[in-house]
DNA sequence: CATGTAAGTGCAACTAATCGCATTTACAAC
DNA sequence: GTTGTAAATGCGATTAGTTGCACTTACATG
């Protein structure tokens, strides 16, 4: 199954619609692979789709986030950076000093995740997880 | 020592100027009490010297959230919450399904940060943590 | 107390993001 | 196919947040 019939088995799951717009917006994303600002994705998809506004990219991806396709991670300065997740969930280490993003594996929050549905009875959707600090090189 | 004055402290220490303006912005969000957004704090702060502009709350907000006197949490509905944190590191679980914030002891993420620090060499500031999932009562 | 300077502020212009509402569209059921 | 409807889109207006720059001010030093 290509990967745009898999995005859209997600999506319909989900109870939504498959419209032009939302693939093109996901597909965008997918394929720029690293972080996207979701201005940039708004200019990558009108030079296919000139009529597509803001807002729809704004809540294209904003959805998407819920169902855990894509990652939303603040980055601190402003911009607001999505990624493409599919079924490979990761975590971001933000230096704060050298502004340096690495990826952190799934399982460091594992533990984490079963003893907050265990004692507090929160299912915690770690999807999305964006841990602020300072990085080894920067520590000096 | 009042707070006013340990506040003052903590900012010399950091090599900022108390200034008149930096003062208020923190002392009218350490008496907010609960998470407030950055518009109310303008609000509040004009109500007693009208001519504080936006971007100097934002700086200033800002500023005391990288020194960890104040929490920064995007609370993910294009609001985001500021809280005065002092000596007293907490976390949220926010409730995708009902909205509601609680709080979660510093000890959840002791051993976390424990964890990164030694295999990967990264000092994590888990001063302002925002955890989403669905609480207890929303999972039915 | 006078002074040098680095930090902070206000202003204006700008980008980012949200929201309500009328219109359109995907798609399920017949 | 036709049709009903809930969801999605686009538009306009508005709020949230940032940035560059000229001016001001806190405060350290002598």
């Amino acid at each position: 199954m290509s990967c745009e019939t898999e995005t859209a088995v997600v999506l319909r799951h989900a109870g939504q619609k498959i419209t032009p717009q939302r693939m093109l917006i996901l597909s965008t994303l997918r394929h720029a692979g690293e972080h996207v600002t979701a201005p940039i994705v708004l200019e990558a998809v009108r030079r296919l789709y000139p009529y597509v506004d803001a807002s729809t990219v704004y809540r294209t991806l904003g959805s998407a986030a819920e169902l855990g396709l894509v990652s939303e991670t603040d980055m601190g300065a402003g911009d607001t950076q999505f990624e493409w997740i599919g079924r490979d969930r990761h975590h971001h280490l933000i230096c704060r000093s050298c502004g340096g993003v690495s990826s952190l594996d799934n399982s460091y929050l594992d533990s984490l995740a079963t003893a907050l549905y265990d004692e507090q009875g929160f299912q915690a959707d770690l999807g999305h997880f964006a841990i602020f600090g300072v990085c080894q090189n920067c520590r000096v």
